[in-house]
DNA sequence: TATAGTGATATACTAAAGTATAGTGTGTAA
DNA sequence: TTACACACTATACTTTAGTATATCACTATA
């Protein structure tokens, strides 16, 4: 039932439905984007503490993302008068509602494992 | 309160609960998953049929995405012994519950966009 | 016999995403 | 004064994603 009228929302899919399911797909696919939302998802943290935080990321891609982050209004940037300047980056309201889609993604992802595991021990 | 119980949920972070994610994430990413997705979303459809229904994909994107999604048991792929072969595509029920995901993602991506209008109005 | 449809695959290419490596200007601490 | 931390930026490169175009084996219809 619960499915059926998600279905139909999609059914009636006027443009803007598909513009929104592309916003929330471009704020989180590629490699970074949610590692990044993930290590300031429980607090601002600085440019140097998130690098530390995901390994393997280079300061071209955490700069990259961060500013596409903050131009899309999912992060926000605050720069400190302190000296050296100091700049913390935090998720905006936006940002921190995206985990209601992460929980969906969790629940789909897990039961659709579960369903390909029951496949294979058939 | 629906939202922290969804931070600890993440918060508690198991590699799996990652893993979960980035399943749900690969299924529905790129250019042309979700519009299959969409075109078969209710009922099934020969490959014609989808790449009728999808401007400007060509055979060969759609046939390497049908056999990328049904190796991830999106999607099924039934073979009829007809003359010539007719070959039907179709939802799995792990992809019929995608749209519970999409779902979520078209109320974030409106409520998004609200939020940043609001922001261009000040 | 010619033409078109079905369900694709092969080869070669371009564009987008991501990586590697080095360097900048500022300040602090030893 | 040497060395390191912070917050980046620049240049060049590789890898992955997607496009363009042609072709295949088969069959039905004109």
């Amino acid at each position: 039932m619960e499915e059926i009228l998600g279905i139909q929302e999609i059914k009636a899919c006027p443009i803007r439905y598909v513009l929104a399911i592309n916003d929330t797909l471009n704020v989180i696919s590629g490699k970074w984007k949610l590692p990044i939302i993930g290590s300031i998802l429980f607090g601002k943290k600085r440019f140097t503490e998130i690098q530390r935080n995901i390994a393997k990321i280079t300061p071209r891609m955490l700069s990259k993302e961060l500013k596409e982050l903050e131009l899309n209004g999912i992060v926000t940037r605050n720069v400190y008068d302190t000296t050296p300047v100091s700049v913390e980056y935090e998720l905006s309201e936006s940002g921190k509602n995206i985990v209601e889609v992460l929980d969906k993604m969790v629940d789909w992802g897990l039961s659709h494992r579960k369903s390909i595991m029951g496949e294979n021990q058939k």
